[in-house]
DNA sequence: AAGAAACCAGACCGTTCGGTCCAGTGCGGC
DNA sequence: GCCGCACTGGACCGAACGGTCTGGTTTCTT
């Protein structure tokens, strides 16, 4: 508990996360927009304002442990997104198109200098267990589609195309500095995945 | 033009490149395997057998100007490549299968390390001359498929969806370490261009 | 109230980075 | 034959990197 979790009564969320979480939030921003390696441990200090002591005491593991754990909490964080639009039955072409409009608000906000996850699997370490991580995050994303569209071989396919579009969607989109190109793609892409 | 460039009649491609080439073509590689900072000037030298003169000999801009070189080289070599193709009268799905496809055999043969031209994005010094490049290159290709679509909105669309699912796929690839999910996308994203 | 544990803070260190510099080297023209 | 020049070879440099270490402070337990 920091000065900044008090719950002041006139400022309810002057920084309202821990020092763990203002950690990971700043070492993910960062590492998806420039890549394991293009980011310094410095960087992710200065970002959170965090001393470096900080970081090693909650990652002992330093700069691989943290990006793990940055990759964990996207994971989890999209895996029950997906959970839970999928749940109200929607058609997974529909949950496609939903999951793309957060991307684009998010893409918005920080001007496009986001990557999706699978790019970053250019940027990590080869073979180590943050590669694994980002392997078992989209394993996740990827099974989900596939299971809410039936289990079949065509529903494993859909889901390909599905996770396809979208990461090369948001490539597009961050090419392009829009987010017209992201729309295009999985719009068209929703349209095969629902039919038949 | 250096020894390696002679034509020797027992030994035809002995080392047939010259040193600028050698390098770019490790640089290239490297660089789609490990992303721009993941890859030393030294793993440059060490693959390529070179010593670092020869680097800023040749690229006196050093390592940027050597990824841009390289990113330059991958560019032209696909867009020569779809000019062909298109210039067959191919539809644009079957292009898109024939690219797919030797990107495949390209996975393949580096063991499933290669990440597409657009992933290299998240590790490239942000709003660089590199940067710019990347987009450039994918601007041409995007081009290409959307003229030969007839360069409609329709066409637009359909392009966009193309290279998302192929570099979406590519990724896809590489994270399972195998082909499977690419051809999957990318045939269901042709089927879907073909129509109408 | 007091001691233990958890946590913050930053000076410090060895390594490796990208880049510079210059002394060789060998093939060409004259 | 020799001299110029494009190219090679590698020692060297300052900066920045990831990581360690050890004080100091807060928070929890009893």
């Amino acid at each position: 508990m920091t000065i900044s979790d008090i719950e002041t009564p006139l400022a309810p969320p002057p920084t309202p996360m821990g020092t763990k979480e203002r950690l990971v939030a700043a070492a993910l921003s960062l590492f998806q927009a420039k890549g394991y390696h293009g980011v310094a441990i410095s960087d992710i200090l200065d970002a959170s304002e965090l001393p470096k002591g900080s970081l090693y005491h909650h990652f002992p593991g330093g700069k691989e442990e943290l990006a793990i754990a940055a990759v964990g909490f996207i994971a989890d964080e999209v895996d029950a997104r997906l959970a839970a639009e999928f749940s109200k039955n929607k058609r997974a072409g529909a949950v496609l198109l939903e999951l793309a409009h957060e991307c684009v608000i998010w893409l918005q906000r920080s001007d496009y200098t986001q990557t999706p996850l699978l790019g970053l699997l250019a940027a990590s370490p080869g073979e180590s267990a943050l590669t694994q991580a980002i392997c078992d995050a989209q394993k996740r994303w990827l099974a989900r589609f596939e299971s809410a569209l039936g289990g079949t071989e065509a529903a494993h396919d859909k889901a390909c195309l599905a996770l396809a579009s979208l990461e090369g969607g948001i490539s597009l989109a961050r090419m392009s500095r829009s987010s017209d190109l992201l729309i295009r793609s999985v719009t068209l892409a929703a349209l095969r995945i629902n039919q038949r």
